[in-house]
DNA sequence: TTTTAAATTTAGGCAAATCTAAAAATTAAA
DNA sequence: TTTAATTTTTAGATTTGCCTAAATTTAAAA
């Protein structure tokens, strides 16, 4: 049986694997679970025992196929509750996260797969992220982040990547949401940030914020 | 912050205590959680220290006002849980014991909240079982056990006392469900066993069946 | 009322998941 | 290419929740 500290180390590797490609390093992984990189090192050899991560000492890890099968069933199972509580229980898309990630542990395959239907076997959750099927794949995405496009382009919000309350917030600030329509106006290199219009409206936003913005061109 | 080993033992300590009102035994706790006498001792301390329960040594506990509340909201969200995958993910009444158990340690008052109001504040779950509201009070009930009838009367099923599957799987084989008519032909004196019809069809249950099955009278 | 049986607690240990501090390996800098 | 800085791992502890075995207390029986 596969523990709750387990799952959450699974997740925190497939996140950190689709941002950089090569292993996440041990340091990261405990950056990313807010703890410290000896912890790591112990559940990283936990977590080779059964076979659920390949690791080479000193070379970071990287999840094997059974271990990206479940950390996939995590993020699907957390994204479907997302969506739960969005679309049913009427909370704010900057609500979410906390509860789902307690929901995200449930273990039982007939709840997820009823909890699917009911919602009636959504793609993406309410940040816009997609949700992976049954079978593991995820539905394509034609979006891109903000950051990549070029100067005057435009298109609209369709997700972000990044489901932290304080960001969801800032966004909301900004009058950013799913289905803003953005336009660049200009690329800063000094700094990589840019200007843009919201709605119409101009704004300044940094490249962290940029990279988390998913955006679907016209 | 309460463990979930600590939510699980409030609530079968809040169990006990409502069969046989005075203070629950270290036994009947271990057999109650499937653990062992010693470790439900090393458990009550833990308790005692957090002001959950009352103990006296070789005497057994009591929950506490505070602990009472916990044990209280534990099962309202247990219930609710319940009421959630029967009629909005299609769960059979049997089925919904173990994922019910997962849910209900979940913490987000948020999230139970929304969730009474989404299931229109049910006041009795899939097993006719009350749910306490917001403030932790039971609806009233007008049930009685089964054993409690006197030889003659009749009434129907309005619920059963005891979730577990082998239990309700047994009601099931003998066609009784929530609403199923009952009437008492003989009660045996011997071994507390009746002799009642089902749906006007004759059958012989025994006392720790008959003690579970929830009636309200004509 | 003494003896026996049953229930409960204590003592000592173990596994999971974490930590700090120190050692070892790797990478970057001089 | 040595040295310094950084990253990673090891060693040794701690806490939680559980265990077995032994001691103690309470209840039941003779």
């Amino acid at each position: 049986m596969i523990t709750l500290a387990e799952e959450n180390y699974l997740k925190a590797i497939l996140k950190l694997s689709k941002n950089s490609k090569d292993s996440a390093s041990t340091n990261a992984i405990a950056e990313e679970l807010d703890t410290k990189a000896s912890s790591v090192t112990d559940m990283i050899k936990k977590l080779t025992d059964k076979q659920l991560v390949d690791y080479v000492p000193y070379r970071g890890v990287n999840l094997s196929r059974s271990g990206l099968k479940k950390a996939v069933e995590i993020v699907r199972k957390h994204r479907l509750w997302e969506v739960f509580l969005v679309t049913k229980l009427q909370f704010k898309w900057d609500e979410v996260h906390d509860v789902a990630e307690q929901l995200e542990h449930i273990k039982s395959q007939k709840l997820v797969d009823a909890l699917d239907t009911f919602l009636g076997y959504p793609q993406h959750d309410p940040h816009g992220e997609p949700i992976p099927n049954k079978d593991g794949q995820f539905p394509k995405s034609f979006s891109k982040q903000l950051s990549e496009l070029e100067k005057g382009s435009s298109g609209h919000v369709v997700g972000v990547s990044q489901d932290n309350q304080s960001f969801l917030q800032y966004l909301n600030s900004l009058n950013i949401t799913l289905g803003t329509p953005i336009r660049v106006i200009q690329k800063i290199e000094f700094d990589d940030s840019l200007e843009i219009t919201i709605n119409k409206k101009s704004a300044h936003i940094s490249n962290d914020v940029a990279k988390n913005l998913l955006i679907k061109q016209i």
